[in-house]
DNA sequence: TACTGCTACTTTGTCGACAATTTTGCGCGA
DNA sequence: TCGCGCAAAATTGTCGACAAAGTAGCAGTA
């Protein structure tokens, strides 16, 4: 994963990612409340640097705030998982559109090796794929919109939300071959220029996903 | 307009949206900076609200934060309104989609008296319009999505940027009567249910806008 | 017993002071 | 005169303490 180019620098930007990890993958439970003292204990600073922590997360929709109340983590509904994938579909797919408008013929060339080496890991059986492979490939296709608004809205928001949903709920599944296939449908549309085409298939691609995920919820 | 449910509580909140205002209209320079020290003098605060207040304004977008350096207000560029256009044009799609599928018939109903009371006064002559009209008529679309990350993105993010621009940049301009006409055409589609119209024709309408608006810099 | 109101406690909000980092400006030497 | 380096000033980051708001528990009364 080409991902982690923001890196601490502050003593409340550690606080803040240990944080928005320890929400994301569970080790603090959905609905919890977030006490300022007892973090502040816990990680060792001052209640000021855990204040601005939870204001960055509340920045992030990971947690809610009511004023003299408190934080909690948000919980996790079926609903907000479908409205999540709603928002996705429309912003990827844009991210798609302006993609294909705006990438390098290098950036271009760098996907598709990427999408290859998937290809190999995928015919030799392993299952993989599904979350670093797909994190990085819709990655990639965001920055390379090169839409600043777009890229921080789902890189800085939606995607940890969208991962604290796969981790929580379980959703690593299946829909490799199927998702592989899509992914490359959207590059080719990409690599030809085609910017309606790379909206429409990527909206596809994670209705699709919205889908499954969906009926693997009732399951 | 229906617009403020929001309302300050704590002094952070009021000393937030105060700041918040003073940059959309222009009171505080775009591109300059701004003094933690200088700003808590200024609105009588302690330095601790300045910096909870100026936290939430990156988190607007409205102001870029550098460690250890400081904040300074956004610039605005052509480029940057047209990036934000095109996340307005897939965002706001979207909402006008899940409007037709979600809003009640009442919601409905209340919407296509708004436009008639756009159409009197757009008729008799009033150049009223865009600005409050065309905010409240976009809001309620949005709202009526009841996507939560949808509400909160645009109307805690993307729409105090846009007001920032039409502000700063003079955009109240013309495409008075066009704009009605398609506004019209969307409530139709709405209160028709037809989904997947609504978001063409809103898609479309906020690409006009972008064009005009695009053409305007330009002269 | 159930409800109301008070009190004590816990938690969040705000403040001023100190620490750490960056920026500014001066002096020195080439 | 220009560039380098060091020191001083200014700015941001962090901390602990106090103020204010909210919560819980107890006592008293109907």
């Amino acid at each position: 994963m080409t991902f982690f180019t923001e890196q601490p620098v502050t003593s409340a930007d550690k606080t803040f990612f240990q944080l928005r990890k320890d929400i994301v993958e569970g080790a603090i439970l959905a609905g919890s409340k977030l006490s300022e003292t007892e973090l502040s204990t816990k990680y060792a600073v001052s209640r000021a640097v855990i204040r601005e922590a939870i204001n960055r997360l509340e920045a992030s929709h990971l947690v809610e705030r009511k004023a003299n109340v408190g934080a909690r983590v948000v919980t996790l509904t079926p609903e907000g998982l479908i409205e999540l994938y709603q928002v996705r579909e429309s912003l990827e797919g844009m991210a798609a559109r302006l993609a294909a408008q705006n990438m390098t013929d290098h950036e271009i060339a760098d996907l598709q090796s990427l999408l290859n080496s998937h290809f190999e890991k995928v015919q030799s059986g392993q299952s993989y794929y599904q979350e670093a492979g797909d994190v990085d490939f819709h990655y990639r296709i965001i920055v390379g919109s090169k839409n600043k608004h777009l890229i921080s809205i789902l890189t800085d928001g939606i995607y940890h939300l969208v991962r604290m949903y796969r981790v929580q709920l379980g959703m690593s599944g299946p829909r490799v071959t199927t998702a592989f296939d899509e992914h490359k449908h959207i590059v080719q549309a990409i690599c030809n220029r085609d910017a309606e085409l790379a909206e429409m298939l990527m909206r596809r691609h994670i209705l699709y996903s919205k889908s499954s995920i969906k009926s693997k919820l009732l399951s």
